[in-house]
DNA sequence: AGCACGCCGACT
DNA sequence: GTCGGCGTGCTC
């Protein structure tokens, strides 16, 4: 008889041999399937388990009982074996559950996020290890020169892997493999070194100053209450965040719990680690799609294992295995990088919000610009907050002014070619750049310019497979689609009349932008800093250290130049299109370019030297501007609260997207009219569509959307889904549910 | 998500 | 005559 540990709830009892369980499997299926469980096999709900399926074997979670006979005799596999990494907790199944339920989407498809790495459930293969053996070298063994060397290293003391006792005695493996063979070397395993060593949580940190302290001692606090709460950690840009969280972090390690911090974009945030590693003495895990397999997998076992204690990493480290979390930091909580558009659809600032309450501890909400979403709850009583006082080391906010662009016209380049700075903002560089200090030019848009034009004949070029038009990409003369990926060499000719050199660059990109820099301000060192430009993380790492160190004057960038990174040198920031964002029908777009533009803002005049931001604009009267200029965020933040209520939007009231899709648009409208026909009908329901998608054709498949909006107490994922099974999709018709739409393209 | 089964074009 | 394209539909 096995005798439970204590700490075993009645829901991990165990499931003794010869019982039937229902396992979920890592795929979209909306109901675990059930398998016979061998006599010499003993498991909880949570073992995770591997399975026959089809002609696969499978990983799966021990759902828990199938006590009627669901699935006839002949039907019923038996569970092959049960994997050895911990069993899910109970909190991570219901985790999963919820989100599904949320989301609608099928269970085991959320679960496939918790298990996305199948190599990590097996122990890894134990590194071997060569010594000497206690053999001496017989009289008919060859002992060559390249085999001496060997004997001779592995005499010394220290066992080695294979391939490196090779390269230190400077032979082909195969020489090693031979002397193993002969007995003259034994291959023992060795225990891996620990990956991932703890944080130090008792290191002395930086110091905070009186104000950081106080809010530093309430977050900690909420972390050793272990009970569910959020609060919302409000504080500029270099008001010292990130410090003031970490002695939070610091009381979670105490207490022995583990610690996630998730960040909208990580590869880009080696400077936070940095910090992290100056206040903990080690790197903390990270988990990203920039990862490694072998990187992914020792990744993941380390948090099923628990012995990674704190791990900072993108929307999707929501879903590792944790046994013991007890503090998730959301780091730029307003970002909107934190919703995922494909698969599984989700919000991950929100589903850590749910994660905190189904674990019972306390989430932290970061950010200088909240969302308004979050800014609402903490009104309602629902989220504390947390002020941090103004900027540390009495630096002064920069100075934000409106360039009017229809008084404030570029004027034409030395070449006659258009020119997208105002006087203003030229004038404005010199000065910084005389001054010795750095100027940034912030244009939220890539490649050289986004749309191709046929001056003969109106020609835009567009993508074969999106309605989108192509951006040009002069430095790899390529037009891309930035929807799709598809990419094409830029043409000499009209590809619609024929007629050659007719194509002309409409508008600019931060490509264009940095050409003009260039003959504009010759003598200036500059930097193109865009996704487009940067390799790799490493890559950008470097270039945020010469920005530091001065060794460049200006900059053109997109938005990566607006997340957190410090320049102490850079006081001016020119924002070139500060309209860029404001159309579309997007409901959160004022929101969004405030909060880009106000990041950008942050980026001047940090340490003792005071910034200045100038933002071009056709549109000066437009209350995202008035706000920035101001520095009123509470006004702003009024506004945006009451345009909200009054346009039936949310938070109040909440919105799904439902996108009916099709390879042809005949098919979509044929789906989208069944949709629309068996639509449901409540008080406080409003379903506006079919129609077109403003992307109306994405990947080559034709899009038709409807938005429903629902009064917050009524049962919207219910009501989705009862019209979902109403109407059975055929012919390649797919439907995807978005709850708490961001992007509306 | 795979993988098989199943019905129509270019080839050893 | 087959090999193979990927469209539909299961998988306990």
């Amino acid at each position: 008889m096995v005798s439970l540990p204590a700490s075993l709830g009645a829901d991990e009892e165990v499931i003794e041999g010869g019982s039937v369980v229902a396992v979920l499997l890592p795929l979209p299926l909306e109901q675990p399937y059930s398998y016979h469980l061998p006599e010499t096999l003993s498991v909880t709900r949570g073992t995770i388990v591997e399975v026959p399926l089809g002609q696969r074997r499978l990983p799966g979670v021990v759902w828990g009982r199938q006590d009627s006979a669901e699935v006839s005799a002949e039907k019923l596999k038996s569970v092959a074996r049960v994997h050895s990494v911990p069993a899910m907790s109970r909190v991570q199944r219901r985790f999963i559950t919820w989100v599904a339920g949320y989301t609608l989407a099928p269970p085991g498809a959320v679960l496939r996020m918790a298990v996305s790495v199948p190599a990590a459930l097996d122990p890894p293969e134990p590194q071997r290890v060569l010594t000497r053996s206690a053999q001496a070298v017989p009289e008919d063994f060859r002992l060559t020169e390249a085999r001496r060397r060997v004997l001779e290293l592995a005499e010394q003391g220290f066992a080695h892997p294979p391939g490196v006792l090779a390269r230190e005695a400077g032979v082909s493996t195969s020489v090693v493999k031979g002397l193993v063979e002969a007995g003259l070397l034994d291959s023992l395993a060795q225990r891996p070194r620990a990956v991932f060593a703890p944080p130090d949580a008792g290191r002395c940190g930086h110091r905070l100053s009186e104000g950081q302290a106080a809010v530093a001692e309430t977050l900690s606090r909420k972390v050793t209450d272990s009970a569910f709460s959020v609060t919302l950690l409000d504080g500029v840009t270099g008001s010292g965040k990130t410090e003031v969280y970490f002695e939070a972090v610091a009381a979670a390690l105490a207490q022995g719990r583990q610690v996630l911090v998730l960040q909208p974009e990580i590869a880009l945030s080696s400077q936070w680690i940095e910090r992290f590693e100056r206040r903990f003495g080690v790197r903390p895990a990270e988990w990203h799609s920039d990862l490694t397999p072998a990187q992914r997998r020792i990744t993941w076992r380390a948090v099923a294992d628990g012995e990674a204690r704190v791990l900072v990493g993108a929307r999707s480290s929501l879903f590792l295995p944790f046994q013991e979390l007890g503090l998730i930091v959301v780091d730029e909580e307003h970002d909107p990088a934190y919703k995922q558009e494909d698969g599984v659809i989700y919000q991950a600032r929100d589903m850590a919000v749910v994660r905190g309450q189904l674990g019972q501890f306390a989430v932290i909400l970061a950010s200088a610009t909240p969302s308004l979403e979050s800014v609402l709850n903490v009104r309602a009583g629902k989220y504390e907050v947390a002020h941090l006082p103004a900027r540390h080391g009495g630096a002064s906010l920069p100075e934000v002014a409106i360039l009017d662009m229809r008084r404030d016209r570029p004027e034409r380049l030395p070449s006659g070619g258009q020119s997208w700075l105002a006087p203003s903002l030229r004038k404005a560089i010199t000065e910084t750049l005389e001054q010795g200090e750095q100027a940034l030019l912030f244009l939220n848009r890539r490649g050289y310019a986004p749309l191709t034009l046929c001056r003969a004949c109106g020609h835009r070029i567009e993508c074969p497979d999106c309605t989108a038009w192509l951006v040009e990409h002069r430095q790899r003369s390529q037009l891309q689609c930035h929807h799709c990926g598809y990419r094409a060499p830029l043409p000499r000719s009209c590809p619609s009349c024929g007629e050659e050199d007719s194509l002309v660059a409409c508008g600019p990109g931060v490509e264009r932008l940095e050409e003009e820099v260039r003959i504009l301000f010759p003598e200036a060192r500059h930097l193109l800093l865009s996704s487009d430009t940067l390799p790799g993380p490493a890559a950008a790492q470097d270039l945020m250290r010469q920005i530091q160190e001065r060794e460049v004057d200006l900059i053109v960038g997109t938005q990566i130049v607006a997340k957190g990174h410090h320049f102490p040198w850079l006081t001016l920031v020119g924002v070139v299109d500060a309209d860029l964002g404001l159309n579309g029908g997007d409901l959160r777009a004022a929101e969004r370019t405030y909060q880009l533009l106000q990041q950008v803002a942050g980026r001047a005049g940090r340490a003792e030297r005071p910034g200045r931001v100038l933002l071009q604009s056709y549109l000066p009267e437009h209350p995202v501007l008035q706000a920035l200029q101001s520095g009123d965020r509470e006004a702003f933040l009024e506004h945006e609260a009451d345009t909200r209520e009054r346009g039936f939007l949310p938070p109040f009231s909440r919105m799904a997207a439902l996108i009916v899709s099709a390879p042809d648009g005949q098919k979509a409208d044929e789906a989208a009219r069944a949709l629309a026909r068996t639509a449901p009908r409540a008080e406080g329901l409003d379903i506006l569509g079919p129609a077109p998608a403003p992307l109306a054709v994405l990947r080559g498949r034709h899009r038709r959307r409807f938005l429903v909006k629902a009064r917050r107490d009524l049962p919207l994922q219910k009501l989705l889904a009862d019209w979902r099974g109403k109407v059975p999709l055929r012919g390649g018709v797919r439907l995807a549910i978005d709850i708490d739409p961001y992007s509306f393209l």
